[in-house]
DNA sequence: CAATTATATGATTACATGAGCATATACTCA
DNA sequence: TGAGTATATGCTCATGTAATCATATAATTG
């Protein structure tokens, strides 16, 4: 993927806040990153398969749940992503609301499976 | 500026070319920018404000030429467009052609006054 | 002041993008 | 195999963006 092609994916604000989560989550599934962004279900995914174009994040399907993380080759090849996921985590408060959740999410007894319940919690 | 705006700034081929032409340049007018990447002048001239808007690029008019360059503040700020800056020239291949023609243009005797002719030539 | 030249901007057109709704597909389990 | 759930995608609408042409503004020089 060229540099712009790149710029253009990671130029969004709900792209850099699924970034931001992943970087901290490390893995999560679609549907958990769709609860702690608070995002319907085709938006997360449309923004996670053009993540996954971009060549940004890799997907595992287990069973009915695909996970997806940050791709081990992104930084590596566009090094200004990682910065960027910085930046974003400074000063993009949507940024530190989605990781408050993310910690609500996870100190819970609530999984993958429950989710739904959780978020509407 | 917040990070997804300048990430929409810099998520554009011409505009990572100005600046990946100013950042090997220095310092250059808005009539020589237009000249070595070949843009029209309104085109050349709506990029570049779009860049100065996002902090980017400060502007210095002397006389009839304004001059552009990166601002000092930017790599500080958002150390990422340096990063992708860097990424362009790696991977842009029109950006290789512009500093190609940027260094063409300065061993010869043209300046920003006579540059219509080197242009045209 | 008038003519000239550099730069900026209004108006228009073509195209890309993001969101939402509805529906399709993929998978599991009874 | 059929019901149910997770994810993907077609369609549409509203908005944003980039390019071009024409014109306006700003500065210099005669």
């Amino acid at each position: 993927m060229d540099t712009v092609t790149v710029l253009k994916a990671i130029a969004d604000e709900t792209r850099l806040r699924i970034l931001a989560l992943l970087y901290t989550a490390g893995d999560l599934c679609a549907c958990e990153i769709e609860a702690v962004l608070r995002l319907t279900q085709s938006n997360a995914s449309r923004h996670l398969s053009r993540l996954r174009a971009a060549g940004l994040l890799s997907d595992d399907r287990r069973g009915h749940w695909v996970h997806f993380q940050i791709a081990p080759t992104a930084f590596g090849r566009y090094p200004f992503v990682a910065s960027a996921i910085d930046a974003a985590r400074r000063d993009l408060p949507l940024v530190s609301a989605d990781l408050d959740r993310l910690e609500r999410y996870r100190s819970s007894a609530y999984t993958c499976e429950t989710i739904r319940e959780w978020a509407s919690a």
